[in-house]
DNA sequence: CAATGTATTGACTTTAACGTAAAAAGACGG
DNA sequence: CCGTCTTTTTACGTTAAAGTCAATACATTG
């Protein structure tokens, strides 16, 4: 019933190399089953590796990834300190929004950029070749 | 009439390292003036650094913080190849785009886990220490 | 001016996140 | 069954972004 992709078809999908996704299990990111040797990663383990190339777009570091993940992984019975949980999920929204602001701004100098270059492009086309020998 | 900045008065705003400038200096995305061999930050070099910051923040490498902040230091005249900046813009502004949808993304996820931790937290108050001895 | 504190420079070290290479073990197609 | 290809494991190398440490230079202040 389950459905298995192989490491290969996963860095295909992913654009990543095999040493990646190995380096990520070492870490204890995936988990993948074995069939003897091999690696078979389930749909969750996909999913798992979308979480962490996510993460990391973001900014973050495998271990703080890590972290995260591990908030989604529990059960919400086995949580231990739910406190804590709760706190931990506070901390990491406050740094997106953090980041969520710092794009804004980004883009609203890259289009002050953008603006003047294309004023100073449209220049250029009507005075035409000014500069021929 | 310049206003001044020395190096620790700036570690101590961002909470960084002088090791941190002093490298960023090599690196040549800030060059302060000198007073002998002292520093001296002008609130243009100020500026820069928060861009650093922000930069890395978003996950981007010093290299990359280094092509942004040479976008924008660039007067439109001198600028040699307008349609090469303008395609940097474009492919920046891309990055930006998908960083802020993984950040809506993983928002969401935490609201998610977070209701499941309060309603678990509530459940738990209501039977009042029920594995007592 | 001696003492004390702050800056600078240079060299070496560290950490995260892989890259690369080599050797051995399966897997597969003819 | 043989050769070829893929996977795995192990081990060492690399790069970015600093950290740490030592020696030296200024600067200040009592």
């Amino acid at each position: 019933m389950q459905r298995y992709f192989t490491i290969t078809q996963l860095t295909q999908e992913f654009d990543i190399t095999t040493r990646t996704l190995r380096f990520y299990e070492a870490q204890g990111l995936v988990m993948p089953q074995r069939r003897g040797r091999q690696r078979l990663y389930t749909p969750g383990d996909r999913t798992r590796i979308k979480l962490i190339l996510r993460g990391k777009r973001l900014g973050f570091s495998l271990n703080e990834v890590k972290e995260l993940i591990e908030m989604y992984g529990k059960a919400p019975g086995e949580t231990g300190q739910l406190r804590l949980l709760l706190d931990k999920i506070a901390a990491r929204r406050e740094e997106l929004l953090e980041k969520q602001r710092d794009i804004e701004l980004t883009l609203l100098e890259l289009e002050e950029v953008e603006a003047g270059a294309k004023v100073r492009m449209t220049e250029l086309q009507s005075n035409a070749k000014p500069e021929e020998v």
